[in-house]
DNA sequence: ATTAATCTTGACAAACTTAGTAGGGATTAC
DNA sequence: GTAATCCCTACTAAGTTTGTCAAGATTAAT
C-alpha cells in the first residue's frame, strides 16, 4: 500500500482546514505555519485535493481553500486515495496487472489474503471522517477486530 | 507499511514448503521451479527466514529447508516481519523517530489513527498461520470488521 | 490601473527503496 | 573427490518519494 508523508501531511492539513474554514477561506501560508509544512509542498498537495473534489479553491487576494463538502462526508480513504492513489497491498489480484507482478498460479491463497487485508483497511479508513478527527472521536472506530475481543489497542 | 514482493514471495514459498517438507528437506531449486521464482532471490529470502528462526536449513547435498516449528505456530505477521521488517504506517508515533519524520504537534489525532490502523493490520496478520493458508481456510478470518456487519468481502 | 496576495502548473533533483543479479565460499552425502 | 546444496556479501538498475523552484494567472483592495 503506502501511506506516504504526502497523504499524512494532507490529512493533517485537512483536519486543520476543517476547523478553520468555517470563518472563510484559509490560505496556504497560514496552514503551512500552523502545521509547519513547506508552502510549496502544501501547494502540490492541495492541487491534488482540489482535482479530487475534496476542497474548493478561491483564487486571488483573500483567497484560500475551503472544504468542498461537509466534514462528515469526507473520509480518510478519500483523502489518501486522492494523494497517494488507491491503497494496494499487491496488484497480484488485479487481472490486468497480475501477469507482470506475480509469478504465482491462477488460484493462490495468498492472493486472497492480500485482497482481504486491503478490503479491511479500505473499510476502516472509509469509516473515519474529517469530523471524527477534528472532534477526536475516533477511538471507538479503531478498536481491533471484535472477534478476538482485544481492547485498548490504543493507549492514547 | 509495505508488503513487498520479497514478503509475498517468501510467504508463498513457505506455504509450499509447509506442504512439501513433511517428506524431508526441500531444496531451493525445487521450490524455485514450483513457484517460478529465481533461486538467487529465494536464497536471499530464506537467509532472512532462517535468521528469524522460521525455517531450519540442512546443508550439503540432499540438504534443504524445513519449517523450524509447527505450521500452525508460524503466522503471516512473523513472516512479513522477518522479510520486510515490522509493518509501519508511519513512524510518527515512534518516540525515537518522530522528530525526524513528523512536524506535527506532540498530540495529534492522525497519529492515533495511523497507530490504530497498524495495530489492526498486525492483529489480522497475527491471526493467520501457514496452516490456514495451506488448507485454504482463511475466509472466516478475513471478514471485515464485525461492527458494520459487512459480509462476503471476498468473493473467492 | 497597480499592486500584493494568492492559487496554478510543470519541471527538476537528491535521497531512498525495491527487485533482482552475481560470484565466490562452506558444508555434506555419496 | 565431487556434486549438490546452503551461506554471505556486494552490487546495480529502476522506480518512488519528498520535497524545491520558478514562472504564471486570478482577484481584492486601493
Amino acid at each position: 500500500m503506502n501511506i506516504s508523508t504526502r497523504g499524512r501531511y494532507g490529512l493533517r492539513a485537512l483536519v486543520e482546514l476543517s476547523t478553520l474554514s468555517r470563518e472563510g477561506p484559509v490560505n496556504l501560508r497560514d496552514l503551512s505555519e500552523k502545521q509547519k509544512m513547506s508552502i510549496d509542498y502544501l501547494e502540490q498537495i492541495f492541487n491534488k485535493l482540489k482535482k479530487a473534489g475534496i476542497v474548493q479553491s478561491i483564487r486571488g487576494a483573500k483567497g484560500g481553500y475551503v472544504l468542498a463538502s461537509d466534514e462528515d462526508k469526507i473520509t480518510v480513504r478519500q483523502v489518501i486515495n486522492a494523494l497517494d492513489g488507491p491503497i494496494s497491498i499487491s496488484n497480484c489480484y488485479n487481472p490486468n496487472l497480475r501477469e507482470k507482478s506475480c509469478t504465482g498460479p491462477a488460484t493462490c491463497v495468498t492472493r486472497v489474503l492480500w485482497q482481504g487485508l486491503e478490503n479491511t483497511i479500505d473499510e476502516m479508513l472509509s469509516d473515519i471522517t474529517l469530523k471524527d478527527l477534528r472532534t477526536e472521536k475516533i477511538n471507538s472506530k479503531l478498536r481491533g477486530s471484535c472477534k478476538n475481543g482485544k481492547k485498548n489497542l490504543l493507549r492514547s
